[in-house]
DNA sequence: TCAAAAGTGTTGTTGATACACCCATGA
DNA sequence: TCATGGGTGTATCAACAACACTTTTGA
């Protein structure tokens, strides 16, 4: 029996057994300059200090691994309501040269405008195309295969890919986008065809015209009408 | 500083960290009585004594997290070498009325033709229908749900429903489990069309004779032939 | 006026579904 | 001989892939 914060006596059934330490790792995606990008870090301490990895921290006591991932996200970027899923626990013994450390890693999904870019380079994080980040320490090359298998997973079968994009996006700006994370190219005529036969996506009256002359219209995910479709067995699939 | 058993010194660098009990539970699937089925145990020690759980237990400082998950697995069952896969960890603090653990649960898929039922019963363990277990503790109801939806989406895409079935078995065999699996029927025609389609079945020249008078031809999945179709691009699909 | 990106339809092919009867055998 | 489960083929329909030209407009 010990007794907590709270004043209340708690009992201690498990004190028999070990504790360990564990930590999570965000692989936070976001979409610049038309690639598929993750946010990296010099690692500032030891072991593995001046190496890249992937931003992650220690579990506290007293939060959820949620709401670990979520704080260590906000820490970096000042962002909260991020879309943020975890994806696997990595319990190998020494997978820490360190000491003992469990892992589990989650992948954010970023509107990169909403970002203070300057916040995140006093950090000293840098954004590093998916497929050219170098070496990373210890497993977190595993950690960036796995998310980037899963994105691909998701974004197939879920309307997730708008959370890398404006709420406000053009409809090639969407193709671009998939197009980097699957890398390789759709045909427009079909993806468009597939895309708004879907009927999620509400068309505004404004067009884009940053990338182009003639300018392309604005559409935006409309959450309302895919809950309702989907609650009647309706599946997005791209 | 401090000194393993090895005598070697170790660094201690996540001394300031707090550290956590983390415990894995495993979801063992069954083929039983053409029904799909998981083993579940009444539960011996506080809190939650008599209730029915999932096998658990504890993860040590030695054993990685798929070490745990095996050692579990073989403690009940007397079994090595079982499917085994990691589903997901489950962090909210208060999910163990005990004290905060952290539960990594695993997914399991027996031959139950291999299993000792008299060693499974000496641990209190039973089978029970998947839709049919009561109330569970913690949050292991979630835990089932969970691992039947990621069994379902594995099977389609992912040859390994014949880890439930015996070595050789029939097509009406394999179908009645996938039929137990997504809990609908599967016209026969088009089932054996798709299936034999994919050629990674060996036909056998028994047949086994127990469920009618005729005999159903028996099959071998050809896993080497799987694996070369595999590395040329097929997808497994039902 | 021209370069550059946005936008649009049709056709052939392929895979999925739906469906009904004969076969082999032991009781 | 008959009841039971095993085994087979075809026709229809929907979804996907392949493909080329017109539109708009700022420079």
């Amino acid at each position: 029996m010990t007794t907590n914060q709270m004043g209340q006596t708690e009992k201690k059934y498990y004190t028999q057994f070990a504790k360990i330490h564990v930590a999570v790792d965000c692989i936070i995606f976001g979409f610049l300059e038309n690639q598929l990008k993750i946010l990296l870090l010099k690692r500032n301490f030891e072991p593995g200090m001046g190496k890249l990895s992937l931003i992650g921290g220690f579990v506290k006591e007293e939060e959820s691994l949620d709401d670990a991932a979520a704080r260590i996200l906000y820490d970096l970027t000042g962002l909260k309501n991020v879309f943020l899923e975890q994806l696997y626990s990595h319990g190998k013994i020494d997978r820490d040269p360190g000491e003992r450390v469990i892992s589990v890693s989650y992948y954010a999904l970023l509107k990169v405008q909403d970002l203070d870019h300057d916040h995140v380079k006093k950090h000293g994080a840098r954004w590093c195309n998916i497929g050219e980040c170098q070496e990373l320490i210890f497993d977190h090359n595993e950690m960036v295969v796995g998310a980037l298998h899963r994105l691909r997973r998701m974004t197939k079968s879920q309307p997730i890919g708008f959370e890398l994009l404006p709420r406000k996006f053009t409809i090639p700006q969407l193709q671009m986008l998939y197009e980097a994370i699957y890398q390789k190219t759709f045909d427009n005529r079909n993806f468009r065809k597939k895309l708004l036969a879907m009927d999620v996506l509400e068309k505004l009256e404004t067009k884009d015209k940053s990338s182009s002359k003639k300018g392309a219209f604005l559409y935006r995910f409309d959450k309302k009408r895919y809950n309702k479709l989907h609650q009647d067995g309706f599946l997005f699939d791209l």
